[in-house]
DNA sequence: CGGATGACGGGTC
DNA sequence: AGACCCGCCATCC
């Protein structure tokens, strides 16, 4: 269990240096992490970071397509939208336009 | 213990 | 492009 919590303190840890307009993906955070674990591992340790309350910007982080695939884990359904929204992204049809120009590969961190 | 589930990703058709 | 399948791993039943 140590290991798991570990794992998801990177996650967050990750997350919560998205920078400011940009967004990443499940998968590149599980790369830059180590790729330890597989993407889906990562997503439940955000959806596990949502009871928590950490304070995480999980509206920053989709899946490979842009796709805002875990809308419907916030409180409101169009809250994941409506942030990033606020921080300049265009979406439509749930989707992050110009994701490739958006997106921020935390591998940089290392 | 085995099967199902899921905020995923990559490959195939 | 879109549908499908398989591998992935933590968790649930």
């Amino acid at each position: 269990m140590k290991k798991t919590e570990d794992f998801y303190e990177k996650v967050y840890e990750v997350v919560r240096q998205i920078p400011d307009g940009k967004v990443t993906s499940y998968g590149a955070i599980a790369k830059a992490i180590g790729a330890t674990k597989s993407a889906r591992t990562v997503g439940y340790a955000m959806n596990n970071s949502l009871k928590s309350d950490a304070g995480l910007p999980a509206h920053r982080v989709v899946n490979r397509n842009g796709v805002l695939t875990g809308k419907h884990h916030f409180n409101e359904i169009d809250l994941m939208q409506k942030r990033l929204e606020a921080e300049g992204h265009v979406v439509e049809n749930d989707q992050i336009k110009n994701f490739q120009e958006v997106f921020w590969d935390p591998f940089e961190l290392y």
